[in-house]
DNA sequence: CTAAGTGCAAAATGTTTGCATACTT
DNA sequence: AAGTATGCAAACATTTTGCACTTAG
């Protein structure tokens, strides 16, 4: 985990304004590569790659994990966020597959329940709720 | 998601009852095909991930994806799970990989919540909350 | 100059698939 | 006989890695 940057190259910056300024939860690093590419590839995809778990480990982008088999999704926050930004939850259809990101504040609460009584510290990136959505029931 | 089995074979068989004999929930696809290629590949490996599947559309087994890279781990629930035991719940730790059950009141609150709130019907047998343990922290 | 970062192509990983064969009913 | 399931090997998709090269400090 020791990736604290000690350069600033031209690929990172570019990465980090890209991410900046498409703040959706649902990029993927494939995503990233492509866009990339069809600008003529100032990136490489490794760099990508590498520069992507880089800002997860600093906080900045949060990385949640869909299912296994499917890419990982990125989320850019921000060095400030830490705080201010409220925690984005995933519940994902076994029927149609589509995924429902969300923000609730009871989710937020039982967080904080199942810290205190049960002595689980819940990692909402990484946890997606399965079931089954509107659409399908 | 068209897949009640039609026959009986005999790979499933075995596979079932391994599953059955060994249910830890941190078994990979990949373990069962190590111990099957032991034991003289009694079973191939795509029928191990298809039968696997299979059994999880089920529900006798489920599937927790720990992390994105990682193989995915089934643990064998049996037939009963779906008939109303007590409904219980899974965390699993991402440092040690412990796998806590609770029952959890506020948890069964929460998914009232979800269904009501969000329209979304949460499948507990499915969804692990992922985070760091009692003792890891 | 040195350490850090990059890019390529190749490897690793975990899982899925095409197709001919074998088994269930 | 007809419909399923199997096994192999090859295909896949995503991510990681080895190594020579470039760049920031």
């Amino acid at each position: 985990m020791n990736t604290r940057p000690k350069y600033k190259t031209k690929q990172k910056e570019i990465l980090l304004e890209f991410l900046e300024a498409s703040p959706s939860p649902h990029i993927t690093a494939g995503d990233v590569c492509e866009y990339f590419k069809s600008k003529g590839s100032p990136i490489g995809q490794s760099t990508i790659y590498r520069q992507l778990e880089r800002l997860v480990d600093e906080g900045i982008v949060n990385k949640y994990t869909i299912d296994g088999n499917s890419p990982a999704c990125f989320e850019y926050v921000g060095e400030g966020a830490h705080h201010e930004k409220e925690t984005c939850y995933h519940c994902k259809c076994e029927k149609c597959g589509k995924l429902i990101h969300l923000h609730c504040e009871e989710l937020e609460e039982f967080q904080i329940h199942l810290l205190q009584e049960h002595h689980f510290k819940m990692d909402p990136a990484r946890t997606v709720f399965y079931g089954v959505c509107d659409d399908c029931l």
